[in-house]
DNA sequence: CAACTAAGCTACAGTTGTGTATCTAATTCT
DNA sequence: AGAATTAGATACACAACTGTAGCTTAGTTG
């Protein structure tokens, strides 16, 4: 699609993806606050004059990135099976979590420098989806079909599965595992929705 | 203790402790990825010189800090009051979390370059804090008590406080306040250890 | 094929941070 | 009081990154 044809140069499109990609890898490996015009452009192999017609510093870079990467798969809650769709559901968050818009989002919202510019342009796309859409769609669908009283969808119970999933990451610095989520789902989520097992 | 007697320069402990200040001040306004022996040296007014004699870079020095910050502290579960104990513990990590310290501790975490570092030295210190001493404290008293069952004790439900707590601030940006603690206490700990409002 | 666009290349002056070194003078110790 | 420390004030060469600018040339478009 795009290596081996006769071109030595690349334009547009071509180009925009792997400078978005290489923003996206070194923001992975130095971090928002070591980030560079020139760092992206050395790992993009691409001038710095090229950045600078686009981009006025590195982070509009990576925002920009962010918000041409994929979009975030969404739960879809499906044949009556709460405990499975949940469980589902965090596996959604832990995928996109490692991914590198996932890795690159995490390193924003602690970097003093870029958190205030993120609410700008970006939080319709990337926020929405972190403020917690993994669990939220799976149980408000439940709820909405009478498993368990509406009233319990409360924020505690809301960000319950993605809570207890970023403290793993935090703690551990992988992702947790199948046995992992069943116990968020089942020691947590369940409970405090009333339905202690079953 | 410090000022005002005649002397016109800082010595030993008082030097140190001032730039101990200063660089958990810098790290909070610039992260630890722009964390420079500049920074902390201007901060302190005192020449780089006098850093580099202790210190061999800014993390270095920020670890120092950091051990030399004032232990965080702990819950002491008291009078048979379970919900109120686990109330205040979550406060003692809200309180910690947004101390100088804490934030620090917090920006190390999301760093791809010193996360690494911190599991030297600093691991027994602040790391043991950060894992969960605060509402786990309470809980493991109370289960000894028969308050409820020890088997409820799992990494979930250990992690379930300080990992709500965390994403609020991470979500908010702010501290969550006693409504929220008490959220939190009602309708996701007490449910999963079994005591669903009593 | 000609004209245009935009990538690639190189250079440059300016800024900030790095380590190191040297000298001075304030504070403490004996 | 005199000696030993050690903070404070420079200064320096080096490196990285910044914006900007000029030029060349590959690729696209009419």
């Amino acid at each position: 699609m795009s290596d081996g044809d006769g071109r030595t140069r690349r334009r547009g499109e071509e180009l925009i993806r792997a400078i978005h990609a290489a923003a996206l890898a070194e923001v992975r490996e130095v971090g928002v606050g070591r980030l560079t015009m020139d760092g992206i452009a050395r790992r993009a192999a691409t001038p710095r004059s090229t950045l600078y017609r686009r981009w006025s510093d590195p982070v509009e870079v990576l925002l920009d990135a962010l918000y041409h990467s994929h979009p975030v798969e969404e739960p879809t809650p499906g044949a009556d099976d709460l405990r499975g769709d949940l469980i589902q559901a965090l596996r959604l968050m832990v995928e996109w979590a490692f991914s590198p818009a996932g890795l690159a989002v995490a390193g924003i919202l602690t970097d003093p420098g870029s958190a205030a510019r993120m609410s700008e342009a970006l939080q319709e796309k990337v926020f929405a989806v972190r403020g917690g859409t993994f669990t939220a769609t799976v149980l408000r669908h439940y709820a909405e079909r009478g498993h368990f009283p509406a009233e319990r969808l409360t924020w505690v119970v809301l960000d319950l599965g993605e809570a207890l999933v970023t403290k793993w990451v935090i703690d551990k610095g992988c992702p947790p595992g199948e046995a992992e989520l069943a116990d968020i789902v089942d020691q947590a989520i369940l409970p405090a929705i009333g339905l202690s097992g079953g």
